[in-house]
DNA sequence: TGATTTTTAGAGTAATTACTCTAGGAGTCA
DNA sequence: TGACTCCTAGAGTAATTACTCTAAAAATCA
């Protein structure tokens, strides 16, 4: 029995990530939950607060799961804890998908999704730190910040990148999955030349277990099977 | 003395990256212009087909700059030659910025951004496989695709990450040519284990070419001068 | 029970916006 | 000059959409 406010975010949540919060109304959330246009305005001023909600929901999700503290660290359980927190950011896809005008059209927004990076990255840096202090990752200070920032670039781009080239991806839900290994698998390449000792040894196995399979995000992979007639109908 | 049509896609584009395609209604094109709507359209059927002529124009620059043969290939001219890919998608970044937008909403869009893809990877491969072959990088067939993949994902998301953690560049030209020197610094720090011999001899000249000054995207490189204080009006 | 507050419905609206239509100007060519 | 095509103006419209307002149901509480 969850409240309206949150049945309102939930939808919400659902309808912008398969059709884009740009394709959603207000009218068509409050439809498809069966209230009325009112309901939905009682419990959320306009568009913006059902976003800056979602963001609220999404920016903790991900920050807590960042403070979880994870005692002795390898890089394999790291990688299991990488593919959780792009996991994560799948299910909120739509915000990254939109950023740029959400943070345009709210400034208080655009503050704290600047300090969520901020923690972001600065948590990200200290478990690569513990990484390179238990002699699993090797690389100097400029380094680690360059892969850091490479990290989550490619993370908060992903899904929508894998949206772009997979158009039928928001649908169906079972592409989902090899489509986050696939990049689980990306970051495996961005820190496998740093990789040393116990990481070394399982690098085939991990990305042996993220390599997406041939019949998924192909376009990425170089040989596509069936997609290669353009133009005909 | 440039004809109606083409006014109307270099306004379209100017407005489309300073506010974002969203924002801009066809009106305001031709207020922009000082022509009347009737004509706009009497150029372009309706607001999507000038969305697809610029991509039609991004697409060629971007595959001209990419067939141009370049003889004998040396690291830091491969860089400079990024450098310049990375401009020419600055010049077009609302695309990338509504992708999946843009995608979503028109089929034969996305079958030519596809193809598009396609295209840019395989040239990218062999780029990458002429450096290979020179001796600059050593990598294996695997390793060079994900590193394509992973150098793409930087390339074609750089813009509208750098416009989210900086709503202000939109705006700001002369911070344009600092942020992009930081996307190419980026593409470097993806590069910099597999380089070999010439590669590694420029590699610390050609990092301080391109690492950022400090008092731009800060937030990117750890250190903050000022924007610490986050809540307080 | 009655009073008060919270939640809901649903009709309605003002504004926006992509796009149309008609009519007329401006080149061009015979 | 006249006919014909290309280009342009600008008023107008139908549809969408974020949001409001009033009143009533439902829950809470004394």
């Amino acid at each position: 029995m969850t409240s309206t406010k949150e049945r309102i975010l939930n939808t919400s949540l659902a309808l912008f990530n398969r059709q884009g919060e740009r394709n959603v109304t207000t009218n068509h959330i409050a439809d498809a939950l069966g209230i009325s246009p009112g309901n939905l305005y009682y419990h959320f001023r306009n568009k913006g607060t059902i976003v800056s909600a979602l963001f609220e929901r999404y920016s903790q999700h991900l920050l807590t799961l960042l403070e979880a503290p994870q005692g002795p660290l390898t890089w394999t359980i790291k990688t299991y804890y990488f593919e959780g927190l792009l996991a994560s950011m799948w299910q909120y896809r739509f915000f990254h998908r939109d950023l740029t005008h959400f943070l345009h059209a709210d400034a208080e927004l655009a503050a704290r999704y600047q300090a969520f990076v901020e923690i972001v990255l600065e948590r990200g840096r200290v478990i690569y730190g513990e990484l390179r202090s238990s002699g699993i990752l090797e690389l100097d200070d400029e380094q680690l910040q360059g892969l850091m920032v490479n990290t989550w670039v490619l993370m908060s781009s992903w899904a929508g990148l894998v949206h772009g080239l997979r158009p039928d991806a928001a649908a169906d839900e079972a592409l989902d999955e090899s489509l986050m290994r696939h990049g689980v698998y990306q970051i495996i390449c961005l820190e496998e030349p740093f990789l040393r000792g116990e990481a070394r040894e399982h690098l085939e196995e991990m990305k042996a277990r993220y390599r997406a399979a041939n019949n998924t995000s192909t376009l990425l992979l170089g040989h596509v099977p069936g997609l290669d007639r353009t133009g005909s109908e």
